[in-house]
RNA sequence: CGGGGCGUGGCGCAGUGGUAGCGCACCCGCUUUGGGAGCGGGGGGUCGCAGGUUCGAGUCCUGCCGCCCCGACCA
């Protein structure tokens, strides 16, 4: 392609309301259009980068033996009553009616048509197992879109739909994907992780992230210094502190004028916050309920909706905790009749704690679980910190921050339950077919790449994902003989299979030298009188700072050994 | 959804009641050609929308819309 013809201007200055490098970057190098909020349209150097990115996911997708389909974005809502999403689904579910009256929706993902496609299609065990995949548009209509490509509305997402007869099959399907998506980001160029992480409104037992690893992703990652084990904050775990546990003594109760927070009750008895049995208000479904978790660890909500059964744990006001007639400030689950206690694990590593005492101004010593309060539902709702003891036992958790570019889940019979997706297995009998899901974001993942991956000057994409391999600058082309060479090398290297971009406009030598940077090329050659007279041209690479002279005919095999 | 900020040419901005301006970009000409060139000439804006106040509104008032950031929320 030739600059003079490319589509799409780059800016000298980022527009206002673009905040995040990646955003800025795309925005300025003529990458993208903002079109509203969280929607964009990809201009030809965008598209370009999605085009190679999607490529490479189709080709590692086949390669697992994935099969591309299309599933539609509109569909009727009535097949997201079947698997009861059509109310649950956050953000809510985007509808509208069609000319008869009917409510459709536009997709946010494709659990339910994946589902459906299975349950037509499959009777006999012989049928499966077999995966699916498309790349594909969805819409959510979140909130509050972010960042540029960061967090949008409309996306493009690939989601691919693994269907299995057991749990082993299951398993199988899962860890070719896994395995695959590993090829995709390693080809992208990208440095992307594992992670454990909570599965959230899709569902399923177990899923895992794939995170790229950067200072300005939104997601917080909790990783052992010494073992593989890496978890997003949502779902990781730890090894509490066990305290040794002595003879239960007797429950008091004692003054504490002014005492309101944890630190305060610890400080003023001399103890460490461990000792103490910290209670936590939380309105669930318009019930208050009541979490109990050791002083030294804090609540991690994901974990504490897990508990509850996937619904929506929010911190109570203060006008619902006084309509409860709890005392905020010297609270705690003893006594409470008829309100749902939840427990922290952590309070049975230790006994005899301080607690509230349900009455201003006034705790209680000796408090234990079972003996002076009840516990509905005892498991970890305990948020993960850095410097915990990583869950393996190998090493302490370390905390990083990354972008989630893609999401592995373990569905289950979640879905060909609720929708009736049944096989007859070789006994005759029905059983219900297993499923996974695997997503990534694509527009997200060349976002996160160029978080990563950018300096003052711009963009540096990794060849694989960068719109071209060469920038090919040919100055003073008013000269013919130069003209003529950097038309050659032009061909020569689009002979071989680069995708180049040859900037013959007229313009000043700055404008493309900074135009080859912000746009982030791997590898740009500059043809000029100049290199000429130094014996050729010159090459280099987008991360170097020195340039090399070679002489033209060694073009193809200098540009092949710059970009490996 | 709560808090804050911003809407003036493609982009960045100025303009406190009296005929809409600057820089970049764009077009023409000449001169230039190694890190966003110089000179000269030129084109382009219902000032987010609606209503109001006023002799007169980009500017003041009311309402609405849009966008960004923080939070809440989050496949």
């Amino acid at each position: 392609m030739r600059s003079s013809q490319l589509f799409g201007k780059t800016l000298r200055q980022a527009p206002a309301d673009a905040e995040t490098i990646s955003h800025k970057l795309l925005i300025r190098a003529g990458y993208i259009q903002q079109i509203a909020a969280g929607i964009f349209s990809l201009q030809p150097l965008g598209n370009r980068s999605i085009t190679k990115i999607r490529n490479i996911i189709r080709d590692e997708m086949d390669r697992a033996g994935g099969q591309e389909i299309n599933m539609p974005v509109v569909q009727p809502r009535s097949l997201w009553e079947e698997s009861g999403r059509a109310e649950t689904f956050v953000p809510p579910l985007a509808t509208f009616k069609d000319k008869r009256e009917r409510e459709m929706i536009i997709a946010p993902t494709h659990e339910e048509t994946a589902t459906a496609m299975a349950r037509a299609g499959v009777t006999s065990y012989r049928d499966l197992p077999f995966t699916i995949y498309q790349i594909q548009t969805k819409f959510r209509d979140e909130t509050r879109p972010r960042g540029g490509l960061l967090r949008v509305r409309e996306f493009e997402m690939k989601d691919a739909y693994s269907f299995d007869a057991d749990e082993e099959g299951m398993d199988r399907s899962f860890q070719s994907m896994v395995d695959a998506y590993k090829r995709i980001f390693k080809r992208c160029g990208l440095e992307v992780i594992m992670v454990e992480a909570d599965s959230g409104g899709i569902g399923g037992k177990d899923s895992n992230e794939f995170v790229l690893l950067t200072d300005s992703g939104e997601d917080t990652i909790l990783m052992s210094n010494e073992s593989d084990y890496a978890a997003n904050l949502e779902k990781a775990s730890f090894i509490k502190k066990a305290f040794p546990i002595g003879d239960l003594g007797q429950v008091e109760e004692f003054a504490t004028p002014g005492i309101k927070t944890i630190n305060e009750l610890a400080k003023s008895e001399g103890v460490s916050k461990s000792k103490t049995a910290k209670a936590v208000f939380y309105s669930v479904d318009g019930e208050i309920v009541v979490v109990t978790i050791r002083g030294d660890y804090e609540v991690n909500e994901t974990k504490l909706r897990n508990q509850l059964g996937g619904l929506e744990p929010k911190l109570a006001t203060p006008e619902e905790v006084k309509a409860a007639g709890l005392v905020s400030g010297s609270a705690s689950s003893v006594g409470l009749e008829g309100i749902k206690s939840i427990v922290d694990d952590s309070i049975t590593l230790g006994s005899n704690y301080l607690a509230g005492a349900n009455k201003e101004g006034f705790h209680l010593r000796n408090v234990n679980l079972n003996r002076d309060f009840k516990a509905d539902i005892l498991g970890d709702i305990a948020e993960a910190k850095k410097g915990y003891l990583s869950p393996d036992g190998k090493g302490k958790l370390v905390a990083k921050r990354g972008i989630e570019i893609g999401h592995v889940f373990k569905l289950g019979n979640v879905y060909s339950s609720k929708m009736g997706a049944d096989y007859t297995d070789e006994d005759g009998e029905q059983n219900e077919i297993l499923m996974g899901c695997y997503g990534i974001g694509v527009g997200r993942m060349l976002a996160a790449a160029i978080e990563s991956n950018h300096d003052d000057f711009g963009m540096i994409l990794p060849q694989a994902i960068a719109p071209y391999d060469v920038y090919l600058a040919g100055l003073n082309l008013n000269n013919d003989d130069i003209a003529g060479k950097a038309e050659q090398i032009y061909e020569t290297l689009q002979d071989a299979g680069y995708d180049v971009l040859f900037d013959d406009r007229d313009v000043p030598p700055g404008v493309k030298f900074k135009d080859a940077d912000l746009i982030g090329v791997p590898v740009r050659v500059v043809i000029s009188s100049r290199s000429l007279e130094n014996g050729g041209v010159e090459v280099k690479s987008r991360t170097s700072k020195d340039s090399e002279i070679i002489s033209e005919s060694d073009v193809l095999a200098i540009v092949q050994k710059v970009l490996g």
